[in-house]
This record gives C-alpha cells, structure tokens and sequence, in this order.
DNA sequence: CATCTCTTGTTATGTTATTACATTTCTATT
DNA sequence: AATAGAAATGTAATAACATAACAAGAGATG
C-alpha cells in the first residue's frame, strides 16, 4: 500500500515529474487539453507539500506571464480537480496536488495544525465505512471530502516542518 | 441507533424544543452563558434541515434586534459549534444544528446536490477507519470533518424537498 | 462596590470565489 | 487551406465569506 509521503523524506523532484507525466498520459488518453496554463498550475502545486490558496497560485501564475484575475487560477485548479490531479482541501481553502496520481481515488487528508503541512492517504476502508452509512439513508454519494486535523509525527516529535 | 432524520418526516417542533433543551441544559451543567443571541442563532439554525450561511444567520439575528455585523453571527455560530450544538459544514461554507445532541461525536454529513438539505449521520466506523489510517503515519487526528455530496432519497425517488 | 472577565456591538478590512462577457485558440470538417 | 463550432483564456466587476481591533456593557467574585 502506498504511504503518505509528505511526512517523510523522498525523493520530491522525482516525485514531481512522475506526477507531471502521469498527467500528461492522462490528458492524452482522454483527450483532455493538459495546456500551459494548466501544466503550470499543477507544477506549482508540486512544488510544495502543503496546500496552496488560489490566489496564491494566482500570484505565481500571473508571475509567469499567465493572466492576473482569480479565475485564471480557479479555473486551472478546477481542471485539475476535476480530472484527479489536484485535491481541493476546503478546510483550508486551499489545494494540493494528488500524491497517488492513478490510484483509485477517495483520499484523506491529513493536516498538521501545527506546521500545516498536508498528507493525503488513500482510505478506501473509511470510503467502505461511509457508503454504509450512506447505504442506510438511502442517500447516494457521488463525492466526498474527508478531512482530519491534528499533529503530524515531525510536530509531535518536536521538530516542525 | 440513531437515523439521518433530515430526509424522513418528523416532529419537527419536538426535534427543536429537545435541541433547546438539550442545550440549556448543558450550559447549565458546564456553566457556560447560553445567552439570547447564542439561544437565537440556534433556533435559526434549528428551523431548518438544511446548512445556513453565518450570513443569513446574521440577517434572521438583526431582524430580531441583535447586532447586524458579521461578528455577530460568527461569534454565536463558533459557540454553538465549540459545544456541539452545531456544525459546520465546509463544503457549504455553512453551519447546521446538531442532529444528534448528546451522542459521542463523530458526525458525516451527507448533502444533497438537487436540494441542498443536510443530513448528519454518526459515523463511528468512518471514525475508527481514519483513526487506523492514521495511525499508520504517525499522524494524531483531533478533530475531522466528512462530507458526502451527492442524491438523498427523496431526489431520487423524483420528489424534491 | 471595585474589579476582572466575558460578551456584545461596531468599524474597518481582509480573503475567497463567481458572474459576465470579449477574445483567442483549438479541432473537426469541408 | 478555409471555416464554423467548441473550448479555453483574459479581464472587469462584484459577490460571498471571514476576521482583526477596539469600545462599551453585563455578570461574576472578592
């Protein structure tokens, strides 16, 4: 099972790239349009292992040439979360893009209260746990964001990221 | 155990003298000052089975006589949800009375796409499930929020609330 | 009744997100 | 290659959500 990286040493520019061309053979197969602004928006969010806001990829993209009002970067972020590259935290009204391109997806996040740092695990068994629950209302789930707070091990350990 | 009532007929007024009840009687026990803005926004918050914005809360607040600012609202809202007499709901940027006053914590929420009515489920397996997930990266959850969107039972049986 | 704390009210501002519309770029088809 | 339709981008304007900072009032405690 694959682990959540954020919290441990890897290798981060390998990581990125993985992550940029599993996007690329995506769009591919699906006939997507992977464009620059989109590309950029996304290594942006690979640069770090932490959420960013809109407007802060905003500022960035706009840095490089790209257009300078909100829905540029609001529009490229929806690009990505819409295909899985890229996971909108609304606790943080922020975004990260996706460590485990190409896993069946229903992430969770976890967000250090301290150094807000963001780790995202898979969790297919709490996605089980909450279909059932669905499953008893009658209620179906087409979405979901689940969402924990607390303190990462670093933090805890006394050495904040 | 208790049901997702929001999505199934009720006693409605019972629903919400219990929860005022319920509420007053807390605050006695824990000494804290359930005051007549604090007791007003939960009644608002109690009139519907749906998430209100802080902003409609403020408007139903300042239509009573209380103040029209936004701290107002969100100081009553950040009450209720300190003590568990509501929720917050980030995927709407909204808040919703507590369902389940009194149970240990531990609530999904379930929101329908078609006719935005919020149901709270306890979700103790979900819990369990994240609390592992978490385990396994060193990782201390103190608090969560789960949110599934998606079609309750009355949109899909083509009768919208 | 003096004081301390908590709560409320208000002003001002900061942050996040969307609507609407003009322009350009891409794609498919001729 | 020309062109019509669809998708993407850029921009302006504004809507919606949230907080900081401070003054004034209400309640508890000695």
């Amino acid at each position: 099972m694959a682990e959540a990286k954020a919290f441990h040493a890897h290798d981060h520019t390998g990581c990125r790239g993985a992550a940029l061309a599993h996007a690329e053979a995506v769009a591919r197969d699906k006939g997507l349009r992977f464009t620059p602004v989109r590309r950029r928006a996304l290594e942006i969010l690979l640069e770090e292992h932490r959420a960013l806001g809109a407007y802060d990829v905003l500022e960035r993209l706009s840095a490089d040439g790209f257009g300078a009002q909100p829905p540029v970067a609001y529009r490229a972020l929806e690009f990505l979360v819409e295909h899985g590259f890229a996971h909108r935290i609304r606790r943080l009204n922020a975004f990260t893009a996706c460590a485990h391109p190409g896993d069946a997806h229903a992430p969770a996040f976890f967000i250090c209260e301290s150094c807000d740092s963001v780790a995202e695990a898979p969790a297919e068994p709490v996605l089980t746990a909450l279909r059932k629950e669905a499953a008893h209302i009658g209620f179906t789930v087409s979405r979901m964001n689940i969402e924990a707070v607390g303190t990462c091990p670093a933090c805890a350990a006394g050495s904040p990221a």
